[in-house]
This record gives structure tokens, sequence and C-alpha cells, in this order.
DNA sequence: GATGATAAGTGGGATAAAGTGGGAAAAGGT
DNA sequence: ACCTTTTCCCACTTTATCCCACTTATCATC
């Protein structure tokens, strides 16, 4: 059930307590460290990397003059969205309010380790978020059988 | 005592009290140091620099291949409403009466670390920014990134 | 498959740090 | 010199961090 390799790997649950604490699973902290960055993914999901992870992420905004529109945007989001987090002595760390929020995580909560990355989402939301995606890789499978063109999905609500 | 990675990152929020004064949150203010420069910023906001990365910020007017026009404005509009600030024994600045009201801080105030700068704004004018921007991140960012970034992989589990 | 041992994860109180308000002193202006 | 405005400093409030004890899960052994 559980694959363990030298890379982030695997779904693992946690809970957030009252502290708005969280900690990150043993097995994926072994991989990625205890300093980490954590800022705003897709399909409101949270991407937690380290920090050479966060460099390449950065590729290609970096050095952009902030006259330009597109630039500054693209940075407020992603630098504006991150956060250093370290992990206490028992792996857990805050989750600043504004990321929870945009995360909606209630209580329980999902890591997913996705090699380069982990993804934290709340428990319900990846539930549905997954169901959809797995409807919607049959569909892709068989237009691609079919020789389809449109390959192109959206699997958000 | 915490070194970070020296870069200005996150999302702060700061409240203006009855002297116009609002405390740059630690996290930034151990990175950026005491002796900033604020002056007036895109979208009703304010930028914070040191005073070495005023230079910096500058020269992505400066360093344009040639004195244009735009350029030339940036300048004017940058330079004209920049104003030194200290901050004092508790890490608080007294906001400058026009950069309040160009800003439209009333006592809310949302900081955000930009790697070079920092970018101050009323809470509630940053709430919708910001619900603005997840909307349209995506279209923003194959704007200024043209790489691809794959975001998803599928857990097999 | 049950039982105990060990490790992982959670809750919450104590302590320290950060942030806020306001008074007093200093500076500036009339 | 007096009044106004700004700056500095101290005391209080709030928030975050650390640490310890307890609970839950995992794994090995019988």
């Amino acid at each position: 059930m559980k694959r363990q390799a030298g890379m982030l790997l695997g779904q693992y649950e946690g809970k957030v307590g009252e502290k708005s604490r969280i900690a990150l699973p043993k097995k994926l902290r072994e991989i990625i460290g205890s300093k980490l960055i954590i800022t705003l993914g897709y399909e409101n999901s949270l991407i937690i990397v380290s920090e050479e992870g966060w460099k390449a992420l950065l590729e290609g905004t970096e050095g952009r003059p902030f006259i330009e529109k597109p630039a500054r945007e693209t940075q407020r989001y992603l630098l504006g969205g991150a956060t250093f987090i370290e992990l206490d002595s028992k792996g857990r760390f805050v989750i600043p309010d504004y990321l929870r929020r945009f995360a909606k995580i209630k209580t329980e909560a999902v890591f997913l380790g996705l090699s380069r990355y982990i993804e934290l989402w709340d428990k319900e939301l990846w539930e549905v978020y997954r169901l959809d995606l797995e409807k919607n890789i049959d569909k892709i499978s068989t237009k691609l059988i079919n020789k389809d063109k449109d390959t192109k999905n959206d699997p958000s609500t």
C-alpha cells in the first residue's frame, strides 16, 4: 500500500489542531527536511517545497522588472503567498491563516507526496477532486484510444 | 537569530494606530533592516525598500535600453513620492499622510514580501485584488513563463 | 490474531517574543 | 515664550513558541 523510496511519495493524513498546527508525516519529513516553504498551489491546494525546490519553482519570474504588470502579478501570487516554515521538535508547523483559508482546510487534511514537492489538501476537497480526476482519466483514456483530438480537461468543480 | 533565506517573503497583517504608526513585521524587518524608503506603488499599494534595494529598483526603469517617456515618468513617479523612514525600537514607522491616502489604508493593512521589496496594501483592497488574481493566475503565468510546469501527478493508491 | 513495546502524533500550559497604546520629553513653528 | 507636532520610551496586551505529558498508531513477537 505504501511505497517507500528516496523521493516524496504517497498519501498521508493529518489533523490541524487548535493552534493551526499540523504534523508533516515522518516519512515525508525524512525526505524533504525541516526547513520549508509553503505557498499557494492549484485547485485550492497548498504546495510545500524545500528551499532548493523553491528556487526551481521561481525560475522565470526572478529578475523581471517590476514595471511589467504580469511580472508584478505573478510575483505577488508566488512570493506574496509564500511563507518560510520550520518544523518543531515533533515535526509540526503552523499553517498561516491566509493559506489555511485559501485551501479551506477545516480539521482533516491530506498530504500528497509528488516527488518534487508536497501538496496539502483539505481532506474533503481532496476526496471530491480525486473522484472527479478518476472519472476524467477514464474519459481521457477512451479519447486517446479513439484518437480523439481534445484531451484537455479541467476536473476542478 | 533564526536566519531565514535572506529573502523577503510572505504575507503579514498590520494595524495602523492612532498616530499613523504601523509595525513592520519582525520576519520582514530582520531581512530588510530599519532604514527604509517608502514610495508610491502600483495598483494602490505602497512600496517599501531598503536604501540599497532602492537603487536596484530604479535600475528596473533606468536599465531600459532606451530612455523613453514611460520610463521617465515611472522614475518621476517613484522618486517624487519617496520618503525616508526609520523604524522605532519596536519596529514601527509613521506612514506619511499622502501615502496613506494614496493607498487608502484605513486601519488594517497587509505587507507582502516580494523578494526585492515589500508592498503595503490596505487589507480590504488586497483581499479584493487577491481574489481577482487567483481567478486569473493561470492566464497571467502563461503570459510570463512560457515553460511547462506539470502540477499534477496522479497518486495511484 | 492478540499483546506489549516503541515510535509518531496531539493537546495544552508556561514562557518568551512581538505588537500596541499612551504619556513625557524634545523639536519645530508662530 | 507658548502652543503644536513629532519622537522616544515605558508598561501593558496579545500572539507565537517551546516543552512536557498524554493519546494514538505501528510494528514485532508470541
